[in-house]
RNA sequence: CGGGGUAUAGCGUAGUCCGGUUAGCGCGCCUGCUUUGGGAGCAGGAGGUCGAAAGUUCGAAUCUUUCUACCCCGACCA
């Protein structure tokens, strides 16, 4: 494993792979591109699921389904999505398999071809706008606040594990709405949540803000994103929320008699945060032993080790764990007792530092005699031995703990890697060495582009209440108003 | 799609230039004994169409041709 990740950036990837095989988390598959998700990282994606999901139905969501398969005319009708998503479709041309001629080997049925081809989704606007129109025809049937949980294909031409994967899960949502401030207040909405799941439960700070025009995505008027820092530096969009104005509602033909009895088109917001979160996860607070998880989200959050030599011993260990292990499920908490006798312990210590458990208890013969037990916290590899009696309240406490220090680790981590510069000798230099560079901008996609193709630079986002000041564009020297948040992204 | 590289056991690899015993090694796996408070030790064992196909040759992991897959750089990318 690669020492000192979080400063060699050109050995980050292979530390990465390595790290996320090893912790058990997911690993490449035999498709080009696509992800085997282990059951220790789906337990993590379904974690962050249930608290999502909780979120959205709190806010007056409802969960729906629509199907994998989008017609391609479909993608016709809103141009700059078309444009945005054209290049990196699945495109299902048959529907039958046949033996072939030599009977050697099975080959698609020429006979079999689709009059018109079906796009494995790369995301549901369309084939969800092309319901809505059949839903929505007066004001009354208005709001529509639907939520998705799905599979979504997008044909990258590179692919990178949980970061920009060919097929990845996520959830979207889709929402219509009577009117552009209520439309507008939706995606706020939603990107609070996101930005919340982020830090409350991720313990990931975040940015909130607006994509620059050239940033945002293919078929919308905004998009509002939430932007993380990872530990090399390297900027995340973690999330993105769309204010789509009436751009989905025009295409394909969505219109509702008002209460003024006008026909009007229908106001829209999509939204969405995908498996790109766990990579988020990972490179937010892991360290060179492997995954740390914030309590939150971990699947075992306490992993108990007897430590023994014979089997007398065992059973005496085993039953005073029991007793920890009820006291502690009783409050919520999720255990394992790893009583395997086909590892050491030392094997187990290493196995669940690396799948990140928050906290791990060693019960020993030692311990028996003294009334003690060692507890040990994966955030900062501390161990000491403790009194045994009341050991849970102490472990619950200690959970919340972590919980924010690693929050607050990422915090300070996130303060000291951000910069703000005036000049574009300054900004060329800081970039280099990674983390937010807060710089103004004349606010044009041209010069945009000459300082992606200059220094690889993006602008991240235009953070939400962010102070108004006068000062000159880094690159051309033009008057602005306002600093904008570069980096180097992932 | 352009440029470069790689393909040998579950994983990592040696051997390829210069063809020649039964394709070697480490990790992992299996069995036995000893071990168990930070990834145990010793002994024995199993596991290979050398990416695929065709060719050259007495003989091919090694040479030739074609194909396929993957990796890196670029283009591309909410």
């Amino acid at each position: 494993m690669a020492k000192n990740f979080s400063t060699r950036e050109e050995n980050y990837s292979q530390w990465y792979n390595e790290l996320v095989v090893k912790a058990d988390l997911a690993e490449n598959s035999a498709v080009r591109g696509c992800m085997v998700i282990k059951p220790y990282g789906y337990a993590i994606w379904e974690k962050m699921q249930a608290a999502l999901d909780k979120m959205f139905k709190e806010t007056g969501h409802e969960n729906a389904y629509f199907p994998l398969f989008i017609p391609k005319s479909f993608f016709n009708k809103e141009a700059s999505h078309v444009k945005g998503f054209a290049k990196e479709c699945a495109v299902v041309t048959h529907y039958r398999l046949k033996t072939s001629d030599d009977g050697k080997d099975i080959v698609v049925d020429e006979d079999a071809k689709l009059e018109e081809e079906l796009i494995i989704r790369p995301t549901s606007e369309t084939i969800i706008w092309d319901t809505y129109r059949k839903w929505i025809q007066s004001y009354r049937d208005l709001p529509i606040l639907i939520n998705q949980w799905a599979n979504v294909v997008r044909w990258e031409m590179r692919t990178r594990l949980f970061l920009r994967t060919a097929e990845f899960l996520w959830q979207e949502g889709h929402t219509a709405h009577e009117t552009s401030q209520e439309a507008v207040k939706e995606t706020l909405t939603i990107l609070d949540i996101y930005a919340k799941f982020a830090e409350e439960w991720m313990a990931v700070p975040v940015l909130k803000g607006l994509k620059s025009q050239s940033e945002k995505f293919a078929g919308a008027i905004d998009t509002y994103c939430i932007e993380a820092l990872m530990q090399d530096g390297k900027a995340l969009q973690a999330g993105t929320s769309h204010f789509l104005g009436q751009n989905f509602a025009k295409a394909f033909d969505v219109k509702f008699l008002s209460k003024e009895n006008k026909l009007e088109y229908v106001w829209a917001t999509s939204w969405g945060v995908s498996t790109r979160l766990m990579g988020a996860l990972v490179m937010a607070h892991s360290d060179d032993k492997g995954l740390v998880l914030p309590p939150k989200l971990a699947p075992i959050q306490v992993a108990i080790i007897p430590i023994y030599r014979k089997d007398e011993q065992l059973e005496e260990i085993s039953e005073k764990v029991r007793v920890i292990k009820a006291r502690l499920e009783a409050k919520g908490i999720s255990v394992k007792y790893d009583d395997r006798d086909t590892y050491k312990p030392g094997w187990k210590f290493s196995e669940y530092e690396f799948k990140g458990v928050p906290v791990r208890l060693a019960l020993g013969p030692r311990d028996l005699e003294n009334g003690t037990i060692e507890i040990a916290r994966r955030d900062t590899l501390e161990k000491e031995i403790i009194s045994i009696e009341g050991v849970e309240d102490i472990i619950e406490k200690l959970l919340a703990e972590i919980q924010e220090n690693l929050y607050a680790k990422a915090l300070d981590f996130r303060k000291n890697k951000t910069f703000s510069v005036d000049t574009w000798e300054e900004f060329k230099m800081q970039i280099e060495k990674g983390g937010f560079v807060m710089a103004h901008w004349d606010g044009t996609d041209e010069t945009e582009l000459k300082i992606k193709e200059e220094t690889k630079a993006t602008i991240r986002t235009i953070p939400l209440n962010n102070p108004q000041e006068d000062g000159r564009c880094i690159f051309t020297g033009k008057p602005s108003k306002e600093r904008v948040v570069f980096a180097k992204a992932y």
